[in-house]
DNA sequence: ACAAAATGTTAGCCTTGACTAAATATTTTA
DNA sequence: TAAAATATTTAGTCAAGGCTAACATTTTGT
């Protein structure tokens, strides 16, 4: 079963948070998603209820294996996205914004070979805008 | 502004088939959408309404410039992504599937960029599953 | 220690974009 | 050319995922 879009970024950001921080509230999340708390709550509720995390009221919450699985793929399809499109020699901002849509539709295949190419073109880091 | 994924893909359906065919009709649109005619009768009104296409009712529909000019540009993107996952060696199944997400989820830039490297790379026809 | 501030939750609303069932329109065919 | 088949539309339902306003809990500053 596949998670939607909104879903894969609420366990994507809390991943990261949990990684920065070691832990993740309600208003971080609604920070980073540019979303109302009210609406954060609510999404975490019901992944609660999926199994992706586990939540105190008031408190916080953390992922559960299922979540942090999730969570890690979407932040790895994120990094191999970034090296890739860093190698076309694009805008940082044109990079991120891109990233946050492509990075919910590539398959494993893809990213293998997306992976693979990238360690095989020539590192020239080269200086964007 | 900017149109959602399920706005964009009705347009470049219907770009698609008054391509093939030189016209469009709901039930061609529900089979390739694979989505329920009544589903496709109430998109179209919607886009009518937002000046994308001309219907007329129990007959048809046909892009205005604005809806053609996305649908177009939508087909341009497939185009491009095609040929850039071939290159990778991907299945056909692995592409097409793929491809249906990214192909609403990349600007402008990053477009080009790839269009550069599809023209760049060595056109080594592979064959694959 | 406790009032004020900050944070989190609930309830209820809205839009999108699917669905089904039923009504209506059009086209085909006997 | 009327009956049958097919196509389209309408009306009503549902879930997802936002929002606001009101309320609850926790944290903080004095």
């Amino acid at each position: 079963m596949s998670l939607s879009e909104p879903n894969e970024d609420y366990l994507e950001r809390i991943f990261e948070l949990l990684k920065e921080k070691g832990y993740a509230r309600v208003t971080d999340m609604a920070e980073r998603l540019e979303i109302k708390p009210a609406s954060v709550t609510k999404m975490v509720q019901r992944l609660d209820g999926l199994g992706y995390l586990k939540r105190e009221p008031y408190r916080g919450f953390t992922l559960t294996k299922l979540g942090r699985d999730v969570g890690a793929k979407i932040n790895h399809r994120h990094t191999v996205l970034f090296e890739f499109l860093s190698l076309l020699g694009l805008k940082q901002k044109t990079i991120t914004k891109d990233i946050e849509g492509l990075e919910h539709h590539l398959s494993d295949e893809t990213l293998r070979a997306l992976e693979k190419l990238v360690r095989q073109l020539p590192v020239k880091s080269k200086e964007n805008n």
